[in-house]
DNA sequence: AGGAGATCCTTGCGCATGCAACCTTCTCGG
DNA sequence: CCGAGAAGGTTGCATGCGCAAGGATCTCCT
């Protein structure tokens, strides 16, 4: 047996296994401590957030349901709850896609403009604070591109959604 | 006014905000994969196998609630649900700590063993499968470096855990 | 001793999620 | 032109989570 019996607990330690546990605690720390910090400095949870950021990237303030969800953690189902919670706050608004009638589009108001454009700074500060209390500065740049590669692996359609029009 | 209104959408783009989103999609788009394969080959949810994998490198196959939760994504209450479905399944069990009786240890059980000795060759495969397919080895050495790191500054408790006696 | 406060774990509650089934609309081949 | 199948969104259902409150136990200071 040369193979001595990979059924065991020699891979318990395995490195992937090990490295793929320290990714994440360190989401869920990350996130927790995002949740937090948005509550209390703008009312916001973080899938509110992700989705009002991304509306407010986008030219026009608004994306069609399934690129949200591409870009977002949720799945579609929740997203349509999590748009419906939005609609009833007044911070987006559904809207019929002209040329297909299946879609709608999502479009961030004015209130949700407001709200996304104060809690931006805030966050920002949040996350620098964290990033740059635990990363050196080669450290972050590291960070950013094995992040970005990351994605792009897993992700692979996301790379390139965000169409920003409805007829493709 | 020097400082060009910071309030704006000039931060919309801001670099953090950009590596953050992409840590987040990764962690979302690796935790489905992962799921779904375990759940495929071998019944098992990431929770479950959290626990469980954590477990079983741990001297005596025991651990307290607490030191679970703190090295697992869950929290407290999760935590105790969680356990109480892996009870139901036969996979772990309570077991009294003999010098605080406050704390529970929660000990794998046989068939809990044997479940996860045979998930851990098939989630390593498949973790070598997705880490490799997408990173190049010197990049997997800077990832594996930079998850450690993350971790120790957003969770440094955990850095230090695993006491494995109940007496402190 | 003895009691205030901290710690460990468990429950009540509301909330949010995903899957699968469903309806509507679009697309495309015959 | 029409019908089969695909695609976009929305809902029923079950599941799982976290927070806050609660009960039990330990700790420590007086």
């Amino acid at each position: 047996m040369a193979k001595t019996s990979t059924t065991g607990a020699d891979l318990l330690d395995h490195p992937y296994l090990t490295t793929m546990g320290l990714f994440f605690e360190s989401h869920a720390g990350l996130a927790t401590a995002m949740e937090r910090r948005l509550a209390v400095e703008a009312d916001l949870s973080v899938q509110w957030f992700e989705v009002l950021i991304r509306l407010a990237r986008t030219p026009g303030h608004r994306l069609r349901m399934s690129d949200l969800a591409a870009q977002t953690t949720l799945s579609a189902s929740g997203l349509t709850r999590a748009v419906d919670r939005l609609e009833a706050a007044g911070l987006v608004q559904r809207t019929a896609c002209p040329s297909d009638r299946r879609g709608s589009f999502t479009v961030l108001t004015d209130a949700g403009e407001q709200r996304v454009m104060a809690a931006v700074p805030l966050h920002v500060q949040h996350l620098t604070e964290l990033l740059e209390g635990i990363f050196s500065p080669p450290e972050l740049k590291q960070f950013a591109a094995l992040a970005r590669r990351l994605r792009d692996g897993v992700n692979p359609e996301a790379a390139l959604a965000s169409s920003p029009e409805c007829v493709e």
